[in-house]
DNA sequence: ACTAGATAGTTGCGAGCGCAACTGTCAACG
DNA sequence: CGTTGACAGTTGCGCTCGCAACTATCTAGT
């Protein structure tokens, strides 16, 4: 149970605060995980979540995009950009729906990605080994339960 | 276990990749709580982090805000200059170390963290209340172990 | 066919952030 | 003392982001 659990505001502590909590541990992740995409091939986050939403299907478009990751479309909008300018992804007009734009990989884009994904899932996997077993098992039933209950995976 | 766990690169998925999911969640879990201050008081995290961190002791320098909450040092310093610039903390000079700027909520801060705490708190139940017991342990106990591994409470 | 509303994607703008550099103060050491 | 380095806090700058507004295209209703 969390250690926040009285409700006089005078026992309240920020570091026991699950909001805070999350937040503070996602963003030391991501700082970890972006060292990979970073520092290696001058990758952000935006285009690190393009590159690879697009990568695992063999097209698809922005919209898509934005609906699978939850980024704000313009956020898309810039790293589509990005990465059309670095070459690693393409953009074709679609003849079907002339306002779509096809999005997918470059050989280059494909190169990168194979490379990125291991190592990206390696960090994954020495991040999930901090954990106990026992808990870990936990951790992931609950994070299932909390993206359902805010509607973060279907609508 | 984590639903990405073959190497092969064609079968990752972005939604089964912890780190993504992390960060999505904890962004929802932010904007869900910043309702209660931003909507109601005009506060954005930031000064939320500085209030509470204020308001649960006597006084306190930005240095230490910035240490507990791991918030950089400038983001601290604008919360600061904002939440004084609405006379919710104040900041006195320090007679022993001349650098130093004690800073403690005024009236009108201790009234705004009396109400704020106990909604934030309402808040956090409810999220934790969407997880099932047995989860819930596991979860937090993990949660735990994370922040201890990437060294996120004490050094 | 024509218009009205919805949708895909882009862009101007203002706000917030981190970095690096700055000011002012303290502590140590010659 | 005076200098040097560490530290608290602030600020200028460039970057990214989200919002709102825009263009272009598609769909539906008359």
């Amino acid at each position: 149970m969390a250690r926040n659990s009285t409700i006089t505001s005078s026992t309240f502590l920020l570091v026991n605060f699950v909001p805070f909590r999350l937040n503070r541990l996602a963003d030391a992740v991501s700082r970890d995980l972006s060292e990979i995409y970073r520092d290696r091939f001058g990758l952000e986050i935006p285009e690190w979540r393009v590159l690879v939403t697009v990568g695992q299907r063999r097209e698809c478009t922005a919209q898509h995009v934005a609906a699978s990751t939850r980024m704000h479309k313009t956020r898309v909008s810039r790293a589509v950009a990005s990465l059309t300018e670095r070459k690693l992804i393409e953009r074709v007009s679609c003849i079907e729906d002339g306002r779509e734009l096809r999005l997918c990989l470059t050989k280059a884009g494909k190169k990168v990605y194979e490379v990125l994904v291991p190592l990206a899932l390696e960090r994954e996997r020495t991040l999930l080994a901090k954990m106990s077993a026992g808990h870990l098992e936990g951790f992931i039933a609950a994070l299932l339960e909390l993206e359902d209950a805010l509607g973060l995976n279907g609508e």
